[in-house]
RNA sequence: GUCGCUGUGGUGGAACUGGCAGACACAACAGACUUAAAAUCUGUCGGAUGAAUAAUCCGUACCGGUUCGAUUCCGGUCAGCGGCACCA
């Protein structure tokens, strides 16, 4: 009897979409259970097979706890604003609201043939003025609380199309359009104050139930780190320069400095710097690269001496030189370093190139470049004055001391994370609600003016200079200030993707509502969010953004938790069947649609679930596919082999009990692979027994039904079990059922398995070890040997030590 | 470069907290059914020696360590993947 997928997928999912199945349930007094799967951008390629994986695992998640009494809310929504589809919208000469209803439309309806079981009444799109209209709502607070800023900021700038460009556009240092050379280029951008938080983004995460990889990335991003900051005089004027160093102890190593090429002094010293031709020469190359090429350690180091500019060693007096070169970063520390070649790798290519002279502090042998900077470092200081003879942790205190004392430096916490470029000169995101006023400085829109909403226009193109393209539509930027009344402009650059992104879980809760992100009531219920899943590839940005912008809320009183998710975990990529990443150019691309139907929606799950590790990128396997597809047929088929019996047969009652702790277990593990073993497994034992009975088939439909729910929901009718399935409840197994009274023990004789042997499993270790001494195959082999030591695991194996 | 992760049969993977390496699949091969093929059902399936479903040895990227015992813990090396702040 083939199983007709088509009609019977279909039948199922018109029900569930026309009687609204999987809607979230108003009742308060419910224990509650929020899933949250990362909403997915509407590409104009539609779903990739990559999505299924998250949100199958979460489906999975929420079916099974629906099954055991939470009230669910596992939403799903569009997060629409972003650059491909305006560059889209730009090539086609088609308004980007309608790129983004046509892919929205083709997303929707992929993900309703895979049988989800969203909440459907709650969907959201970051790009209706409903919901931008709460994004700028908390711009706004964040502006008033004093975190968003104007700064001068490097932009890509293609020197061809006079336009921005995303570091993505970016393509070996020339525009991806017209292959002409992109510089950097500094424009006046809004910046948000997320490294006033750092600190707490840190803390906090240590009472959340993340993966562990997320929390040591999160913690290796923000990048805490304790040190000094230390004046070197300028050598002839009253200025100092500034530097941060995690290690003070080796001041006295500091042979010369190094400024970034942008650094401020370089303008200010000009007419003191005799080569300030070839330094502002070596300034335009340094432009043309990006950050990630500046600070590759692979590449050769370069760098001009500023001859006529000297700065003083402030522990000895010492003049040494200033260098600039582009591995220093104007966005780290305070963009100018002491160079200690003897103990930093980067320091000591550059002396050994430019013959700078090295210095040894920490007394560490030969291999002086070796004795890296790090938190663990130890040995006695050498050459270094007062500090001689100390271990360098006490140096390190000693040297702050003396520097605090002297009042030449400060001890300084700092951080790796820079606060959030957050402008864009672009189309397609929302407008940033400020206006500028000659009189009143930058004027928030008044909230009761929200949305404020995106201007029509048939011209997405960038603007002139860099400008946003809304910069051109003179009639939306002329503006009265919403303080003095006077004659204002609005500011014309558009928020980035991210904003959407950060706060979408809020609404959620409480979609429609128009006086406020979410009601109080509703905030109080669900958050924080029980179970959030996502890439490994959002862990530093998306993140963190939405981490800092709900800890704002929190200090604004706005939501009742300090952090919005209470459980994160990461699903690997798949794949292309050739192990490489999916994408066009590779020709190895799966398309889900393709998937559901040739082998239907529940093979489809069935699979993505199958496939591998979850937390493991894994490639596409077709023939894996066919294999899923084959385990959906032979659960079908076990129809046949249905019997009158209510209850389990007496020889797979333990069976029927494990299998269920099994995939209990295994589905809150997110071992969706090893729960689909198991179902196989017992799948393969009733065709050796050739029947199941009710009470069996009963149990078995209702584990597979979070994985494969159309199927089962059909056989559950059929069989007459009564409603439907998605009522039903999740079974209970009893644990005394899942043990077994005896068991198969190993024995080994120096760790190596000689025997294996079937004994009670009650057995206490004494019983054990006499049981495997007595018998005669052990004996034989341990005759004539001195036992010096015996192990025994009880349930496990006994481990005879011989000499 | 840097931060993080991963490395197990022909392939995807399993092995819970250090205790039988290879569950469950895929592929392959063989058998049953069939006029035949497909589908389905059944069986074999890490390597070496071996007639063997006997026995012994080797085997979880590589080198070393800890331990009665290491795929698992520690140190080092190599390779691959993800992030690197304006793709999402």
């Amino acid at each position: 009897m083939d199983y007709a997928f088509k009609q019977i997928e279909k039948k199922w999912q018109d029900k569930w979409y026309s009687e609204e199945t999987f809607k979230t349930k108003d009742d308060k007094t419910l224990p509650k259970f929020y899933a949250l799967v990362e909403f997915p951008y509407p590409s104009a390629h539609g779903l990739h097979v990559g999505h299924p994986r998250s949100y199958t695992a979460l489906d999975i998640l929420a079916r099974k706890r629906r099954l055991e009494g939470y009230n669910v809310l596992y939403p799903i929504g569009w997060d629409a604003f972003g650059l491909p589809t305006e560059n889209f919208a730009i090539k086609n000469k088609i308004h980007p609201r309608i790129v983004t209803a046509d892919n929205v439309a083709n997303f929707k309806r992929q993900l309703q043939s895979i049988g989800f079981s969203f909440d459907w009444s709650r969907e959201i799109n970051t790009t209706d003025e409903n919901y931008y209209k709460w994004t700028q709502w908390i711009f706004l607070q964040l502006f008033k609380k004093g975190l968003a800023y104007k700064q001068e900021m490097p932009i890509n700038w293609c020197t061809s199309c006079k336009v921005g460009l995303a570091n993505e556009e970016v393509v070996n240092g020339v525009c991806e359009r017209c292959g002409s050379e992109v510089v950097q280029r500094n424009k006046s951008q809004w910046m948000l104050r997320i490294t006033e938080y750092a600190q707490r983004l840190i803390d906090d995460l240590d009472d959340l139930d993340y993966i562990e990889k997320v929390k040591i990335q999160q913690k290796n991003w923000i990048g805490r780190s304790e040190g000094a900051e230390v004046d070197f005089k300028i050598a002839g004027t009253d200025d100092a320069i500034t530097v941060y160093t995690t290690r003070p102890d080796t001041l006295f190593g500091a042979t010369y400095m190094v400024l970034s090429p942008e650094h401020p002094f370089v303008e200010k010293y000009k007419d003191k710097i005799k080569n300030y031709d070839e330094a502002a020469e070596y300034r335009a190359q340094a432009a043309r690269k990006s950050e990630f090429e500046r600070t590759e350690m692979a590449k050769d180091k370069t760098g001009v001496m500023l001859d006529g500019l000297c700065a003083v060693n402030p522990v000895n007096g010492k003049e040494i030189p200033v260098w600039i070169s582009d591995y220093v970063l104007m966005s780290y520390g305070t963009g100018a370093i002491m160079a200690v070649p003897a103990h930093d790798d980067r320091d000591w290519e550059f002396a050994k190139k430019f013959n700078m002279p090295i210095i040894e502090v920490v007394a560490g042998g030969e291999n002086v470049q070796e004795a890296a900077f790090t938190d663990t470092a130890t040995g006695k200081m050498v050459n270094s004055g007062f500090l001689d003879g100390l271990e360098v942790k006490e140096a390190i205190s000693a040297m702050i001391e003396y520097l605090e004392k002297n009042k030449i430096g400060t001890k300084k916490v700092n951080y790796k994370l820079r606060d959030w470029v957050f402008s864009r000169q672009r189309y397609w995101g929302e407008p940033i609600p400020l206006v500028w006023c000659d009189h009143c400085g930058w004027v928030p829109v008044d909230e009761s003016e929200l949305p404020l909403t995106l201007p029509e226009t048939d011209n997405f193109e960038p603007g002139e200079n860099g400008e946003s393209p809304l910069a051109k539509m003179t009639d939306w930027v002329n503006t009265t200030c919403p303080k003095c009344g006077a004659a204002a402009k609005r500011e014309t650059d558009t928020m980035p993707q991210w904003a959407g992104s950060s706060w979408y879980y809020l609404r959620y809760i409480d979609p429609n509502n128009s006086d406020a992100i979410a009601s109080e009531e509703n905030i109080n219920y669900w958050m924080p969010v029980d179970w959030y899943n996502g890439g490994m590839e959002h862990t530093t940005l998306h993140l963190l953004y939405s981490r800092f912008w709900h800890k704002v809320l929190y200090d604004i009183g706005v939501v009742n938790t300090p952090e919005p998710y209470a459980r994160r975990t990461s699903h690997g990529m798949i794949l292309g069947e050739n192990n490489e990443k999916m994408s066009k150019s590779r020709g190895n691309v799966v398309n889900p649609d393709d998937m559901v139907e040739t082998f239907g929606a529940d093979t489809f799950r069935t699979y993505e679930m199958f496939i591998g590790a979850f937390d493991q990128s894994t490639p596409w396997s077709i023939n894996g596919v066919r294999g899923c597809y084959r385990f959906i047929e032979r659960v079908w088929n076990m129809q046949e082999m249905l019997t009158d019996e209510e209850g389990y047969s007496k020889d797979f009652e333990s069976l029927m009990h494990k299998t269920i702790k099994k995939v209990t277990e295994d589905i809150e593990r997110m071992k969706f692979n090893t729960a689909i073993a198991a179902l196989m497994a017992l799948t393969n034992d009733f065709y050796k027994k050739g029947s199941i009975t009710r009470g069996e088939l009963r149990t078995f439909l209702i584990l597979l039904n979070p994985t494969a729910p159309h199927m089962t929901e059909e056989m559950w009718e059929r069989a007459g079990f009564g409603g439907c399935l998605n009522e039903t409840e999740w079974p209970k197994y009893d644990e005394a059922k899942t043990i077994d009274d005896e068991v198969e023990i190993v024995v080994q004789i120096n760790g190596k398995v000689k025997d294996r042997i079937t004994i009670a499993a009650s057995l206490s270790k004494d019983e054990m070890e006499k049981a495997v001494i007595e018998n005669d195959k052990i004996k034989a082999l341990i005759d004539g040997k001195a036992v010096v030591k015996v192990i025994c695991v009880p349930g496990k194996l006994v481990n005879i030590v011989v000499k």
